[in-house]
DNA sequence: ATAGGTGCAAACAGTTTGCATGTAT
DNA sequence: ATACATGCAAACTGTTTGCACCTAT
């Protein structure tokens, strides 16, 4: 599929790369629409869904939470969630054997670890927001 | 606050200690069903709820999935769902240093770790259901 | 008897889709 | 010029709530 280059999708990847972490479409739509004033969330969901299949974004899912995307390419890895402030961060690495938590019968093909807690801004450490 | 028991608080109760695994409310309704005929939806998210505030049930929650809800005051542990039927099960104990992969700044609280892979019913190993 | 629970339908939030209009190419 | 994209509103799914009726205590 022909995919063009409009003010709301060139928007939405720069709110990608500005963030440097992942967002959600609410996020992205806070982000963008300081770019393109009248844009719709309907749009914003479109943008990222070919954004997706385009390859550039990837899906991260996350427990409990609406859907974050992020740029895609990079090594596994897993992600942080602060507590306080909700924001998603990118954590790097993995750890070796945790597919060994399942018993005989299992297979497994992938995992998510997703760590909680308070992010270095809202621990006290420079809230530059 | 009192809690009565009533026909469909029973079979709501009753369906988890039979399936054990955890359930969707989707999963209860139509567990519970059989046994509460004109059973509502709605009765089966309350009674979920105030089975989870009562602290008879802990909430279990997915990336990108529905929460499930399982009989709560077991160890730490973590789950696995089957990307054949959907179906979600217990693992049991965790990995030491999971929370190690934050870097500095970040201080991390708690996490969780999903499995995903093949069931042992959809593996091969004897289609029960 | 009566407070609390149930079922149904309406209300809600997040996400998707239909359609007339707008715009990159 | 025209096929694809946008914006708005309606539709959908999962979940919650209002309300008249029902029932465990």
């Amino acid at each position: 599929m022909i995919t063009r280059n409009t003010r709301q999708k060139v928007a939405i990847r720069e709110a990608f790369e500005e963030a440097g972490r992942p967002l959600s479409t609410g996020e992205v739509l806070d982000l963008a629409q300081s770019k393109v004033e009248k844009l719709g969330i309907a749009t914003v969901y479109r943008n990222v869904k070919s954004l997706v299949d385009e390859g550039w974004l990837a899906t991260v899912e996350l427990p409990g939470e609406t859907s974050r995307y992020e740029i895609a390419g990079k090594d596994h890895h897993h992600h942080f969630q602060c507590e306080s402030c909700s924001r998603v961060f990118e954590l790097h690495g993995c750890l070796p054997g945790l597919d060994r938590l399942a018993e005989t019968g299992y297979s497994v093909r992938r995992h998510e670890l997703v760590l909680y807690g308070s992010c270095p801004e809202c621990n006290g450490n420079r809230p530059a927001r």
